[in-house]
DNA sequence: TGAACCTATGAGCAATGGTTCATATGTATT
DNA sequence: AATACATATGAACCATTGCTCATAGGTTCA
């Protein structure tokens, strides 16, 4: 019997024509690493509510301040997390919205 | 000089009222640790375009069987994608839009 | 300048993750 | 039943990751 399923040639070009390119994608990974640990998630939650300096969300996270700064750093990297220094205390807030779509959307295909 | 800084009380509150389970959080990070991985994202571009089988599925990457396998078995835990059996052929296509939502807001922070 | 405080960072360790390899399971055909 | 083909899966291996610990860097105030 012949084999019926030879995928269609059309859309094998369609899809190399569609695919990013490696490195984009190895951003696009890195990016939702960033969301793939609680203690990061946690982070974002908290400044959901309002801008906080690192030894507050350590503490109202139960957790060490090198943790928090840490994963900061991380959040930092990827753009997700904006600061600003006032004296030796160092404010850290939300970078832009793209960050509440993520997990509201997230949040969304959990709870299905 | 007095300590300016003292997080705001009903800040505090709210926060941990918003805050979800640790239980729901894992399911939250688990979500997106799956689009954490360059190969599953390749995975989710190519049945963007149409369902396909596993093998044709490994052949358009230029992967294994066995690693195309692996990761279709996360995606679909996940959720993010199902199947439908055809003798001895498994066809694998998207489960909802999320997936697609979530990726284009990935894109989106990416691009800026 | 020295002390106190807040934050950042590098090294080390235990845990997790993605691929390969070998093999098992499932289906169709003869 | 036997063979061939498509897919699934468990174990092993190497790479990555998140935390801890110790310590460095920066800022303020006396």
């Amino acid at each position: 019997m012949v084999n019926e399923k030879i995928p269609d040639k059309d859309i094998i070009a369609k899809i190399k024509s569609i695919m990013p390119e490696d490195e984009f994608l190895y951003d696009l990974a890195d990016l939702y690493k960033v969301f793939g640990d609680t203690t990061r998630i946690k982070i974002l939650y908290v400044l959901f509510e309002s801008e906080m300096c690192v030894c507050d969300i350590a503490q109202l996270l139960g957790m060490t301040q090198s943790a928090i700064s840490h994963q900061l750093k991380v959040l930092k990297q990827s753009k997700l997390v904006k600061y600003r220094r006032e004296g030796k205390t160092v404010f850290y807030s939300l970078a832009d919205d793209h960050v509440r779509t993520i997990i509201d959307q997230g949040v969304e295909h959990i709870e299905e």
